[in-house]
DNA sequence: GGCTTGATGCAAATTGATTGCATTCGCGAG
DNA sequence: CTCGCGAATGCAATCAATTTGCATCAAGCC
């Protein structure tokens, strides 16, 4: 997964405070566990797997399953989207996080058939035809697009 | 998943030797686990699961790796695609069958992010603008498209 | 027919995800 | 501030889908 883009400067990190109020305010509770998980998916700007915020939360003493939980939580509440880069390992990204925090841009993905690589694709943008019979959200431009097909390594 | 699409008459199953030349002709040997699964799948024209393949060839004798195997082995031969509806559950379809076979054309597929339900969209076609930067098969249309949001019911 | 190498059956392992249950804790009401 | 309720956690286990190891079998070529 390669971000091409130019970003802007990170934001400092968010007050606990904040962070408190955004579980709060989405009828969270504000636990240590759900502060440590949502501070950390405001600090990196990729797609986090289950895994990958295990490895980076359990030595300070999180567990596992906690921390599954919460992401669920989270995606459930909206704060965190759950995401799939095609390798069938969920991923887990900030949506809405504290004012003032960057996060993921809704864009198209390109996912490679071969090696399961992504590519973010933030400059793409589609125009769809024919959409009668498609769900509502279609229409209503509320989806996420994935591309898959071979990369250029894999080609 | 529902196909709304009208379907011409199925044709009649192919014959053993269409089955093992296809199977010879794209490298593979003509083993009964192989003419079994790839008659299953010129019979049935959704995508199937493993579990499913399993399910339906198991009581022929037909052991569970060996089915898992040779679907692997088909898809890597092109002969089978390997396809998500986004439930993480791979599943397989024909793509390129015994002559006058009837196979899944390519088409975008929409999956629904909560129930995780998948509609086919023959009928949606997709005109791609900003496509610099994405990987050449994203130019040359060489790409599935798989779009996600919330279906009617679940909206 | 013999031989080579790929395929199979059986069993087990791996990976990613999810759940059960006893205990702990956040938070609101009094 | 205290208490009680219900949510969250830790620990262990389980589940689902997939994948692999190895001895044996078999397809196909010479």
């Amino acid at each position: 997964m390669k971000h091409a883009s130019a970003h802007a400067p990170l934001p400092s990190p968010p007050s606990l405070a904040a962070l408190q109020d955004l579980l709060r305010s989405s009828g969270l509770r504000s636990t240590a566990a759900r502060l440590a998980v949502l501070g950390y998916l405001h600090e990196t700007h990729t797609p986090n797997s289950h895994a990958q915020m295990f490895d980076a939360l359990g030595d300070r003493g999180f567990d596992r399953a906690t921390i599954y939980r919460n992401l669920m939580d989270l995606a459930e509440a909206g704060i965190v989207r759950r995401t799939d880069l095609g390798d069938h390992v969920w991923r887990f990204e900030l949506v809405r996080g504290v004012a003032g925090s960057r996060h993921t841009e809704e864009h198209p993905h390109f996912v490679c058939l071969d090696c399961g690589g992504g590519v973010c694709l933030p400059g793409l943008s589609l125009e769809l035809h024919g959409i009668g019979g498609a769900p509502r959200s279609v229409g209503e431009n509320k989806i996420t697009v994935q591309l898959k097909g071979l990369c250029d390594n894999c080609s």
